[in-house]
DNA sequence: GTCTATAGCCGGATAGAC
DNA sequence: GTCTATCCGGCTATAGAC
């Protein structure tokens, strides 16, 4: 067993992501995570050699985690109607509940050198994207399946980026950050569009 | 006129701009938008009390600056298929165009507080939204137009967000960065669907 | 593995001369 | 309207005791 008063890695990870996830990395100081971690800052730089190395691991851990998850969403082989909707489903689900999660890879995708994107193609995008890449040509063979793929993924993480904005927007209802209501009108919307034909 | 070595504020926000776009607020230090400038900080806070207030002058400019633009493009009244096929090739083309724009609102949606969030809210989404879900109701008035809009706004923006990570992404193509490409196939997406029916 | 103490730099902000 | 010079607090990072 760990003494209490000491702090593996991890614990010190598990604190930093939300903070990082919500003020990003320049947010941040390693006197703010050494407060909310509960040790001082000469503690934090026994484990990591500077801020980058922390925030790298802290970025990797948040990442590979997810991956597991977002793989098996897609993985199954039932009919490919029903698979979508199920993938709407688990992936609003997914995406609702870890916010920090949603703010890292926005925040990576706009700060992130060529390393830091490319951890975040692999390891978080890669699977997701092969998945409904595969699924769209299933469904549709005749579109291209990347490009409908970023389409279907973008429009679901959308909703879920806006959801600070949307109050102040006119006719914004609660109704409408339910993720279960969400994943009914992606799905909807995927399968048949606009029905003007 | 005005002397060649003295500034305007509206110089000074225009070279601030894409510093805070790639860089975020508080990645930004007031030295360097004085460098950028080649004035000293003094001369800044001559212009601006502080800091916050000078970022916010920015946003201000940026958004109201776009307001005009956007809501022009939805404003026309032409056959409603027509006038989604047109608003989404001149849309694409400002997004893809004005990159620091589209940088802006993603982190102001992500760090914005109250106050930053309705201004957001007011003279970026205000109009655009407006005219999506006037588009949304007539083309398919079965469906919650709030819901449509936000996925069709976001199905676009994701392309041009996913543009720096892509290139790390298996099967990425050149041709979908280009935005006429995006703008041909999230309007054929948007109204029929994956064609499954 | 954590602490205290401190180095050295960079941040926002101001005073006062020109 | 811009400058030089400066204040002071917060920042990353390190040294050395326990």
């Amino acid at each position: 067993m760990r003494p209490l008063n000491t702090k593996s890695k991890e614990d010190i990870l598990a604190l930093a992501i939300p903070l990082f996830a919500r003020s990003g990395y320049s947010g941040v100081s390693m006197r703010s995570i050494a407060q909310k971690v509960g040790v001082t800052v000469a503690a934090l730089y026994h484990h990591f050699p500077d801020k980058q190395t922390l925030y790298l691991a802290a970025m990797t851990q948040v990442f590979v985690d997810k991956d597991e998850r977002l793989g098996e969403i897609l993985s199954s082989s039932i009919e490919p109607k029903k698979r979508l909707a199920q993938f709407m489903t688990s992936f609003c689900e997914v995406v609702d509940k870890d916010n920090d999660f949603c703010m890292l890879i926005q925040r990576e995708m706009m700060d992130g050198d060529e390393s830091r994107l490319r951890l975040l193609a692999t390891e978080v995008y890669h699977d997701l994207f092969q998945g409904v890449t595969n699924l769209c040509q299933e469904l549709d063979p005749k579109q291209d399946p990347y490009l409908l793929a970023i389409s279907i993924i973008g429009m679901v993480m959308y909703h879920f980026q806006t959801a600070p904005m949307r109050p102040y927007l006119a006719h914004s209802k609660e109704q409408h950050s339910d993720p279960q209501v969400i994943a009914r009108h992606v799905t909807n919307f995927a399968l048949q569009g606009l029905k003007t034909g």
